[in-house]
This record gives C-alpha cells, structure tokens and sequence, in this order.
DNA sequence: CAAAATATGTAGCGATTGCTATTATCTCCT
DNA sequence: AGGAGATAATAGCAATCGCTACATATTTTG
C-alpha cells in the first residue's frame, strides 16, 4: 500500500497486568455497558488487535478482570468467622463490604455485584458466576455456625450487601454507607436471641 | 418519488398509553440499555418517527413510563405507617416491595432503582430524581415517628430495598426473596428497644 | 368538498458498536 | 548478520446505535 505512515509508532509488548488493572478501573467506574472498545484501547494504549490477542473480547477482559478483582479485593471471609459468634461476624463483614465499596474514590460498589446486572448477556452470566462463588463462600462460612438457618441467613446477608453496593455505586457518601452498615450489622448482634422461630 | 410502495400501510393514531405499557414492560425486563429503538418500535408496532413525536426521545420515553410506574406502582406508603409502630411499618414496607419486586413473571426488582444505575446517562439521572423522591417520601414517614434517627433508618430501609431489587433482579426465586424480606423485617420490630444509642 | 393540520410510513443519516484482515516492525536464535 | 516467528499498528469491516428529513396518508376544519 501507498502508506501513509511516516507516523506509525512502533512499540514493545504492552504490559497485560497493568491493562488488566486499568480495564478494571474503567469497568468499576462506568459499569461493562458504559465502557466501550473505543474505551478500553485508549485507556490501555493499544490497538484493538493487541486487545484481542491478549484478552480474546471485550467479555474475556471482563472475565480476566473480575478474576484479578476476586484475586485481591476479595473479603477476607473466614478471618471474619474465626473467633467471633455469628453476629459478630456479618456485622463485620457487612461493615467491610461498606468500607471497600466506598473506599477508592470513583471505584464504588462491588465489580461483581454490579456487573452481574449488566445489559450484555455475556458479561453478565460471567459476573452471575463470580456472585455465585461468593455467596456460596459466606454460606459455607454460615452453615458451620448454624446449619439450621444457613440458607435463610445467607439470603440475607447476600442482599443487605446487594443494598450497600446499590447504594455506594448510585453515590450514598462514605460516612452514611458506613453507618447503615453498621446499623444492619447491629441486628445481627441479637441474632442469637431472635433466630429460632 | 418512485414509490415502491403499494404495500404501504396506513393506520390509525397508535395508543400512547399502551404504548407505555409495553414499553414499561421492555424496559423493566432489559433495563434500559438493554433496550433499543428497534426494540421499543417493534414492541409498539410503530415506526422511530412516531415515537419521537409522541415522547420525545428514548430517555424521554423512560421518564413517561417512570412517571407511569410511580402512579399506579408505589408502594402506599402512608398506609403502611398509619396505625402501626415505626417497626411494624418498616417491616411491612419491606415484605411488600420484596412482593412487588418478584411478584411479575419477568418484570423482577424495582424499576426505578433499577434505572439508577443504567450506563446511559440521561436514563441514569431521570432514575435518579425518581428515586430522590421515593426515598425522601420514605424519610418523611420515618421522620414523625423517629426524628432522632430518621436519617440513618432511611438510609438502612433504603438499602435494604435496594438489595432486594437487585435480589430479584437478578433472579432470585420468590419465596426466598420474601423469607428474606421478613428477615429483615423482623429485625426492625425491635427497634424501639435497640433504636436508642 | 376541498384545504389545512396532524400523524404516519419509507428510507436512511452520521456516529459508534465490537471486532478483524492485512501489513509493518520488533525480538530472538542461529 | 540474517531469517523466523511473534507482536504490534493501520485501516476498515458489517452491524447496530439513536435519530430525522421527507413524502404520503388521515383527520379536522372552513
């Protein structure tokens, strides 16, 4: 071809695991359907091939991403449950998820929580994958403490930290999302006395 | 011109509330971007010029159908706390969204919340007004019966509902979504015991 | 009954979507 | 140094996005 480029800009191999932490960002702030290609190859300086090889699609990014974020954002489960009863225990957990969502400026709420309701069906049913791990984790976490109420309890919990990562991601300030975490986890506290039916 | 078109077809002046109707319906299932022109004209069976005419834009198709689902879908809210305790009323507010929110095959968890945090902007600031006012309808009520703590149990109640919408919307079954609710629930009848700090 | 006003259908706009065929450049290995 | 293989950049694909100019049909009005 005639070629145009004097201008071409040739390049070393990219870095995979700082795109990964840049994709991330992008995802976090904006949701999966509020980033584009476009998006991405900018943010990660590539070119759309270069994405592709690395990556396989903009779900595959998605997916290596939730990946990296379960990797190193994930709660801390079962230092909560040991050596605290129950309540204690999703008190606490309910007080970390608030603290993370709402922790890292314009990153709020959880990256899987709120991908798994994206439009996209793919990025979705990769991000319904994640949720489900983790709510079967702090099942498991449950079920040892009390086998009898586990499933109902999980429920519960799973979506009061739906609510707080509702709540960080549609902008509720630090303070007042950290202290409705800790007035949920308070009712925790007297599960004890008020779980048996 | 030319004309190709013998098989032209005229009709009468479409139903603009039903039109809403259906478009509700797409939306409450999709979500608003997962919902596109060619959805919204097919579903209505008119063409892209119609729908402008007759609502403006997308975004402003979204606010009618909004303001449609505010009229006939709210919760009635004062009905629940006239004649009940502050905790009974909270209770009943959150088995009754939980409710609403999986009561209607594929239309799960609560359109306005749900629009709050749709990856278009337009939608996602319309969503939101509606949710300020759904949420300060809430605080109002709490407010005459616990000024102290108005705010905190608002933001509570609040992102309890939140985590139930998202609950439902991203499929969990009914009966475990109002066991949940009533969970929670539960845990607010005590409040006038736990309320004080 | 004809003209004005209103609302429709046809067709397609420019922009953006996720993605890729092809070509140029680099690194590595002998 | 020179060829082989890997990786990048250019350019642009078909499809879809939200939206609109324009011509045709219907309804209302004088």
């Amino acid at each position: 071809m005639a070629e145009t480029a004097r201008t071409r800009r040739p390049r070393r191999p990219f870095d995979r695991q700082l795109g990964l932490e840049r994709a991330q960002r992008l995802f976090h702030e904006r949701g999966y359907d509020g980033v584009s290609l476009a998006d991405l190859t900018e943010a990660l300086d590539i070119n759309p091939p270069s994405l592709y090889a690395a990556y396989g699609s903009k779900a595959g990014l998605f997916r290596s991403v939730l990946d990296r974020y379960m990797m190193d954002q994930a709660l801390p489960l079962s230092g909560f449950f040991d050596g605290r009863d129950l309540g204690d225990s999703l008190a606490l957990l309910l007080v970390s998820a608030a603290d993370q969502y709402s922790r890292y400026g314009d990153c709020r709420g959880c990256l899987v929580t709120e991908g798994a309701r994206a439009a996209d069906t793919d990025a979705r049913r990769i991000a319904q994958e994640f949720s489900a791990i983790m709510n079967g984790a702090i099942r498991e976490e449950i079920i040892k403490r009390a086998p009898d109420d586990a499933d109902i309890l999980t429920d519960l919990v799973v979506t009061i930290i739906r609510g707080l990562s509702a709540s960080a991601y549609t902008g509720m300030e630090r303070s007042r999302l950290m202290a409705t975490a800790e007035r949920a986890g308070a009712m925790f506290r007297s599960i004890n006395s008020s779980a048996a039916p």
